[in-house]
DNA sequence: GTTCCTGCAAAATTTTTGCATCAGT
DNA sequence: ACTGATGCAAAAATTTTGCAGGAAC
């Protein structure tokens, strides 16, 4: 996918650019989660780099994230059951948020225009700048709603 | 306040609605989620029960509040840092969401017709079947975005 | 060579679970 | 009485910190 591509280039000069060092475990995060479809927790992200061969201990991992974080280049994603994910983000770029299913616990990633205007909108009434805003739909997706209609 | 107290009837009703059992530690939630102007870390919850005397385990309180999420009773929002709040709420009622400040910390409340406009169409648009949903917006709160134009 | 990064292990936090007992209905 | 709730302690899960050694510049 061209737009992972991209987000890893990005990622490898953003942190760069602030004087940070790409060392080993900052580069397979990036590289780890630039290639995984969805969002992951810290746990899998540490395990799916040890499946690969690499060394590399959780505390990095939390370092790498937390780095990407400040940088904007990945979004913290609170799965409600006490669950962290983090995802890959394009800062100023497009976005988008989630939905996520009670029932089956499948996260559906969405973008809005019109979402986006109304928080835009709704920060500068506030006179708060807006840095980053989540959103989090919680309920249940399609196919469980269907489910349950004809269960 | 008129709303606090209502709620705290809401609570309790609908712990007995749902065949569970009003116990001290279920009532010491409520009331001190009801009677506190902001949201709280489960700790602080605690804290608060055995400060005014009685005795809690953190595990009932977790319990209570795990309870009152599932009736839409309580929001958990996640500060960003780490920790996580919660809040009470009346479940098809008025609500909030928050907006946080990254310099001070402080967490601001409010309310948007059009935020909850675009969000209710746009879960329609997916067919999913919102049953709740969290914003939160990270950024700078007015007083800060001033000191750091002022200074 | 200096500075930052890394992995490991230990610690601190946060949340859940087991269980004997107690309380609400 | 019966059933579920409670408090406590222990465990599990999650995240952070300290540190000696290693890698990047």
């Amino acid at each position: 996918m061209r737009a992972r591509r991209r987000w890893q280039r990005m990622a490898l000069q953003a942190l760069e650019g602030e004087g940070r060092r790409a060392g080993a475990a900052r580069r397979a995060v990036i590289a780890e989660l630039g290639s995984q479809r969805c969002c992951s927790s810290a746990h899998d992200i540490a395990d799916r780099i040890r499946a690969g061969g690499s060394r590399v201990g959780v505390a990095s991992v939390y370092r790498a994230l937390e780095g990407l974080r400040e940088e904007g280049l990945v979004q913290r994603i609170d799965a409600g059951d006490g669950g962290v994910l983090y995802e890959p983000m394009v800062p100023g770029g497009e976005h988008h948020h989630h939905a996520i299913c009670e029932s089956c616990g499948r996260l559906t990633p969405f973008e809005d225009a019109e979402l986006e205007r109304a928080i835009h909108t709704l920060a500068d009434r506030l006179g708060h700048r807006a840095r980053a805003h989540d959103v989090l739909i919680r309920g249940q997706c399609p196919s469980c709603v269907r489910r349950v209609h004809q269960g």
